[in-house]
DNA sequence: ATTTTTTATGCAAACGTTTGCATAAAGCTA
DNA sequence: TAGCTTTATGCAAACGTTTGCATAAAAAAT
């Protein structure tokens, strides 16, 4: 009483597994009598077809991978999520790799799904990741890669980013702008291609009106999440001189920093503006109301799929490696200065 | 210049590749030398074995699927990330599957889920989902099924639950002591069986004080999202006699009715207080700090897998259906009054 | 030296499909 | 009616493994 096999519809119907097959694939050449038995059985005995037989027949898994370093924030689990969205209406399903920001296992996972012969591969990097060979090796294996949000410096692959370098310097200009004059930066991890571009984004900021440059108003953290944000706040809002801004790598560290302002009475935006990145949900709840700069989340994630899953169809239709860069928006809120015009 | 199968490698040493099989698998009676030979060639050459022959051959996926109602929320992209965590050291990959709390995608993930031929499924269904057909069909197939967060009141299959109603009870005594007189409920969409348990809680502390339940205090948002949490607060807050305490079915909600609450100049916890469900992290970042009550999601997702696995490694040796519930803990920050002892 | 046991290897089937080639049957054309 | 084309079907190989059974070679026991 096991799974029912395209052979048993055959035995039954005293016809050949090849017959069935056609019959069931619509095939040319297969009498429309012979065709609607067929079919009729198959619904009968509620056939389904065993997707390892043809998986191993077409040397294909009908697979796509996606490796991200966490999906506990809202941009990486909206980012699946709109992944998910475009893959639903396809044969193609979804393998969720989480690399939890370790370049370890991400190597581990790039190569569990090389031995699930994945597809394709759509792929964000741990903030440990300097070294790109796991990636290249895989890329050599023939599997199309897709590079998404965090660069790949050196790779070649389609890549789908965002104008990192713009939305911080768009949000710096906008705290000078309004009249902030001792800006600090809470940066995130010093891999991170896109920490790095915002970082790039605050300097220039800066140096366009001719600001100095202060190493004491740059600080690093070690994680994305709020908490590892605390720390690093106190340090910075407790210098003899504090700045009366922060730009933060992400909303999170933003809140971190609002919050530790706030337990020192520190007085936000009057004091101290806060700008954050990403336009999480939460953000516009927060009082006050956290000014950020939003990334595309759902485009990013739609895009990437569908770069992938275009490549997926043409086969070695070796086109040129796609680059596209969304733009951010600045979205200004309570916890900065109202610009002075 | 395709991959590298286990006979070409029976090929080049002059074997059969059965022989190079079992020297591969570490089998008996085979010589120490082919062994050596066949293990340093494959190494030479980097074989990977071919899972989809191998899957065939065993009539298994190595697969399991988790299938959730979203993943933006921090509750269920930590489960996701736990299970995760407990199956890395494990064979077996993670199929995760978004139902965007429709039933109807609920049904075709599925059975999108049994044509992989998954070897079990971790599931908690959608907040629309109240027929649970298409779960026992899964299950007739044999495919061993974990219910977690959601009941599936009626399914017989491992359950890994929240006591959600003493959660409930226990943060609506909490206002009741702290002397709130006018209590409301925020409530979740009605089918979900953690909605129900939530009012339930709610209900019976209100009975047990002997406050009267009054229809008007209880709402129900559309969607677990703080956006759908706003109009329902407004609502609320706008009735000629207002609550001065409201329970809401999560954080998100909670913060949507801060939020409201705050635009009106109604203060907080002094004339409302507020106490939410999860304790997303953010919640205590917010300001006031939202109270609410927390669940062990990490235990959660964790023992899900675990259950599953087990019932993976001992094959129907038919142990009981495990029904676990894990109890929550009530977390007093600033949304609420100090309890006037 | 012969038989028995052990050890090492190979053969071939099986898992469930798809598909190129062969072929039988049927329909056309002249 | 003979030859030709079309239509419908079957055979068998292939995808890459694993494994029961058979067997050859080597070792041990008599």
């Amino acid at each position: 009483m096991g799974r029912i096999t395209i052979t048993d519809i055959a035995n039954k119907l005293k016809v050949a597994p090849s017959t069935v097959s056609r019959a069931l694939n619509n095939h040319t050449s297969i009498s429309e009598k012979t065709k609607k038995n067929v079919i009729a059985l198959a619904e009968k005995l509620n056939y389904q077809p065993n997707i390892m037989a043809i998986n191993l027949l077409r040397r294909k898994s009908n697979t796509i991978g996606v490796i991200v370093p966490q999906i506990t924030s809202h941009f990486y689990s909206a980012i699946i999520t709109s992944i998910q969205d475009v893959l639903y209406n396809t044969a193609f399903n979804l393998m969720v790799c989480i690399s939890n920001e370790s370049f370890e296992e991400e190597v581990v996972l790039i190569q569990k799904l090389e031995k699930l012969q994945v597809d394709g591969v759509l792929v964000s990097t741990s903030s440990e990741t300097k070294n790109f060979d796991h990636i290249k090796n895989l890329q050599k294996k023939g599997i199309p890669i897709v590079i998404f949000d965090r660069d790949c410096s050196g790779v070649r692959a389609d890549k789908v980013l965002v104008d990192d370098y713009s939305g911080a310097f768009e949000a710096v200009n906008f705290l000078i702008q309004s009249g902030c004059k001792k800006i600090a930066h809470l940066g995130g991890p010093h891999n991170s291609s896109t920490s790095k571009h915002r970082l790039k984004g605050y300097l220039d900021a800066l140096k366009k009106h001719k600001i100095p440059i202060k190493k004491e108003y740059i600080h690093h953290v070690s994680g994305f999440t709020s908490k590892s944000g605390i720390k690093t706040s106190k340090d910075l809002l407790k210098l003899k001189n504090p700045p009366d801004a922060i730009f933060a790598v992400n909303d999170n560290i933003a809140i971190a920093a609002m919050n530790v302002a706030k337990k020192m009475n520190i007085k936000i935006p009057e004091e101290l503006s806060i700008v954050g990145f990403n336009d999480d949900p939460h953000s516009s709840f927060m009082s006050p109301s956290l000014s950020t700069v939003l990334q595309p989340v759902f485009s990013i994630g739609m895009l990437s799929a569908r770069i992938l899953l275009h490549h997926l169809k043409d086969v070695d239709a070796k086109i040129e490696f796609r680059h596209e860069v969304f733009k951010t928006e600045l979205i200004t809120r309570e916890s900065s200065k109202l610009l002075n015009i």
